[in-house]
DNA sequence: CCGCGGGCCTGAGAGC
DNA sequence: TGCTCTCAGGCCCGCG
C-alpha cells in the first residue's frame, strides 16, 4: 500500500516511540524479506540510540548514534505496530506474550523506553538495510531518487524538464521514483485527475512551448502537492484513532476521487464522465476520459 | 540508454 | 463449503 502519505503517517506515529530512545533488544524473527536482513542486524542496532526518524520518498530513515542509518521500506504490505512492554507484563522485561505476536511479525524492536515496535509484512516485499550515514546519499537506493514532491525544489520547471524527451506515459513517468519521489499508483491517478491531465498523454508533452509559462506542469505540480497534503492530513486523523484502538500504523481510510472507482460518476464539478479503468505498464489506471486531456 | 513485462510473495474476494 | 482465478498501493532485473 504505502505511498508517501502513508509512510509519513507511519513516521509520525513511530517517532514518539523511537526518537531519543535506544534499541534494548532486536528480534529478527524472519530475515528473508525482499532482501535478507544483514547477518549482524540485531547486533548493529542493539545499544544504539535513535537520534531522529526521517523519511525520503517511501523510505523511513532512522539515524543511529553509531553513525549508521537504518533504512526501512514497507513494500506493498508492510506495517508497524506499537505496544508497551509494561502492559500486563513485568515492566522492563524484554519478552512479551507469545500470543501477542501475529502472523508475519518479522522484526520486533524492544526500545529502552518500554515501547515494542513490530514490523509486520505478509508479502515480504518490504526490507530493512543499514548503511553508514555518510554513505546514504550515494547509496544505490537513494542516489537516483528524484526530489521530494512537497519540497521547494519540486516545481513546474523541474517536472517538465524531468519529463522532457520521455516516450513513456505521464502515468508511468510520475510513478518513476527517479522523476519524483514517493508517488505510487493511487496518488498518481488522483493527482492526474485533479490536474485534468490524461494518464495516457506522453510524458514529454508536459513541457509547454519555449519561454511560455507552463500551465500543464504547473497544474500538475499543484495537484500533486495538494493530494499528498490532504492525504497526510487524513492520515493524521487516523493516527489519533490508532492511539485509541491500538491498530497498526500504515493503513488508513481515505477518500479517493478516481482510484478503484471504475463505473462511478466523475467527481469533477460539471463533468458528466464516468471513471474508467485501463492497464498501463501492468498496473491499473483509473481516470475520467471526459475531463482529463 | 530506454521502456516494458516478469517475477518476487501472501491474502482477499469473485465466480463457479 | 471449497476450489480456482485474478488482483493488490513496490521495485529490481533482464530482455529487446
Amino acid at each position: 500500500m504505502p505511498e508517501l502519505p502513508e509512510v509519513e503517517t507511519v513516521r509520525r506515529g513511530l517517532a514518539p516511540a523511537m526518537e531519543g530512545t535506544r534499541f534494548a533488544k532486536v528480534e529478527a524473527r524472519r530475515g528473508d524479506l525482499r532482501w535478507p536482513l544483514p547477518k549482524d542486524f540485531a547486533k548493529r542496532l542493539e545499544g544504539n540510540k535513535v537520534e531522529g526518524l526521517g523519511r525520503r520518498g517511501k523510505y523511513l530513515l532512522a539515524d543511529l548514534s553509531s553513525g549508521d542509518v537504518l533504512m526501512m521500506h514497507l513494500g506493498m504490505s508492510g506495517s508497524f505496530h506499537i505496544a508497551r512492554a509494561g502492559d500486563k507484563e513485568t515492566p522492563g522485561q524484554f519478552h512479551h506474550e507469545r500470543s501477542k505476536l501475529r502472523a508475519h511479525d518479522h522484526v520486533v524492536f524492544h526500545m529502552s523506553n518500554g515501547a515494542l515496535v513490530t514490523f509486520n509484512d505478509p508479502r515480504r516485499f518490504g526490507f530493512m538495510k543499514l548503511t553508514p550515514r555518510r554513505d546514504l546519499d550515494a547509496h544505490p537506493l537513494m542516489k537516483a531518487m528524484g526530489p521530494e514532491p512537497l519540497g521547494n525544489a519540486f516545481d513546474a520547471a523541474m517536472l517538465a524538464s524531468a519529463c522532457a524527451g520521455k516516450k513513456t506515459s505521464l502515468k508511468a513517468a510520475l510513478g518513476d521514483q527517479k522523476i519524483v519521489a514517493g508517488l505510487g499508483n493511487i496518488y498518481v491517478c488522483e493527482a492526474l485527475h485533479r490536474a485534468h491531465l490524461s494518464p495516457k498523454r506522453r510524458a514529454a508533452t508536459l513541457a509547454g512551448r519555449k519561454d511560455e509559462p507552463n500551465e500543464r506542469a504547473q497544474a500538475l505540480v499543484e495537484a500533486i502537492k495538494r493530494v499528498l497534503k490532504d492525504a497526510i492530513e487524513a492520515g493524521g486523523a487516523s493516527l489519533r484513532d490508532h492511539r485509541r484502538t491500538d491498530g497498526g500504523l500504515g493503513y488508513f481510510q481515505h477518500h479517493f476521487r478516481v482510484y478503484d472507482r471504475a463505473g462511478k460518476p466523475c467527481p469533477t464539478r460539471g463533468c458528466k464522465g464516468t471513471i474508467k479503468r485501463i492497464v498501463q505498464t501492468g498496473r491499473s489506471t483509473f481516470y475520467c476520459p471526459v475531463c482529463q486531456k
